[in-house]
DNA sequence: CGGAAGATTGAGAGTTCTCAATGCCTGTGG
DNA sequence: CCACAGGCATTGAGAACTCTCAATCTTCCG
């Protein structure tokens, strides 16, 4: 399988053979973790970036009351800090969902890439489409309930996970608890169950083993008022 | 009294006076728009890229039942699009809140600008930082409640009007409305205002006329659980 | 002196949370 | 192969928070 953040980039256009064949040094130096460890807290100063290469982590902070918000999934191909290369520390930390693997860029080879017009503006493009997704999500959190929330975010990670490949069809697999989804929607674990339910139970969907499925997606994407245009994929892989 | 963005920029350092003189070429061309325009809406192509010079404005989002979500304020010294350099098209809107002057700034001004490598990383600190504060935004939608929610949208933006020199003391203009205000926190304006109101009570801060006073900072900061470490201001900007 | 927009308040309904108990699944050790 | 422990998922009941709808008050302006 092609590397997913090669597939990611590319939604960026423009790469040519010389690019990709430059990208492919990211691979150089891969790292694993196991399941629900820090790869990155805040306050760290880290000299090298992380790309996600396999598994599932996400940003997240912490709060005074011990509560935790997730503010982003990241999944394989997603550069997990490349604001360390302007920024002194971090403001958040990333955390492992599942064991996974993670390549470590010498800021170095960071600057040496993009020299890279193609390059650097494929890495914006990336940032960007981070910053939409926030906004996305912030929409999501301020005006939508439980129900249409959880749903919208499905949508999302459905439609972002088949840009990489990892989503045949209209399942994918989704390696979280229901704590940590609640943890990203702003809910409760007890108020997710309870709505995962009612999602079954109307025949939109179900997440039952890590494994989502939705069973109707026109009627997923009208409860949660879903356009991927945000996301700003290649032209048709948005689309059912 | 400094162009704005100029203060802003300087946060990023290494600006020297050549590219202050450069950065001054974006004043060329301002445009006047009344309270509530908008002023590039979802879907748009804009050929210009508009920086706030004077006045307020907010990113937004409106949804199929007609609420609206505010994801950003826009003040003097921020940039509205910098991502159509990227992007296709505008995948939300941007309205003044109160009469305002825009810069449109033409793309090839920002391509020539962007050639100088501090301008350019001063322009990716920026991004940078819009990103940590929907970072911030999302935490806040997710994990407080009203009362906190509002105390923390105060502090954030008592900090970053500080920054661009729009705040002395522990009073600042806060021209929107309680809707307004409500449809950037994701409460109803009822709540919105049932919640100053115990502020006030609380002798946390006041917001009347426009006006915001924080009666008691740390206090309002305690509750809010505000660390403005994610706005990266320059060391002592984001202190009390 | 109106009018209109925004702010304030009341009452009742709906959503989400908290706390606690119970059920289910998986991996481990005997 | 089975029993058990631990982590999740599920459910119930009551409390807390937020919303809706509507009325009333203020403030701002022409």
């Amino acid at each position: 399988m092609e590397a997913a953040f090669l597939l990611k980039l590319q939604s960026a256009g423009r790469l040519n053979d010389g690019d990709r064949e430059r990208l492919s040094k990211l691979c150089d130096d891969i790292r694993p973790f196991h399941a629900r460890r820090d790869i990155i807290r805040e306050g760290d100063r880290p000299d090298h970036v992380h790309v996600m290469i396999e598994g599932w982590s996400c940003r997240y902070k912490m709060l005074a009351d011990g509560t935790r918000q997730i503010t982003a999934f990241l999944v394989p191909g997603d550069f997990c800090d490349a604001q360390i290369t302007i920024f002194d520390e971090m403001d958040h930390s990333i955390g492992s969902l599942t064991d996974c693997q993670v390549a470590f860029v010498p800021r170095a080879l960071i600057a040496e890439l993009t020299e890279q017009p193609a390059i650097a503006r494929a890495l914006w493009w990336a940032s960007l489409v981070d910053e939409a997704v926030l906004r996305a999500w912030i929409v999501n959190m301020g005006r939508r309930e439980a129900q249409d929330r959880i749903a919208h975010l499905i949508c999302e990670l459905h439609a972002r996970l088949r840009n990489v490949g990892l989503a045949p069809g209209n399942s994918f697999e989704l390696p979280l608890t229901q704590e940590e989804l609640s943890d990203a929607l702003g809910l409760t674990s007890v108020h997710v169950n309870r709505t995962l339910k009612r999602l079954r139970e109307d025949g939109l969907m179900t997440f039952r083993r890590q494994q989502i499925v939705i069973t109707d997606v026109p009627a997923l994407r009208k409860i949660a008022d879903f356009d991927p245009n945000y996301l700003h994929l290649p032209a048709g892989v948005g689309e059912d």
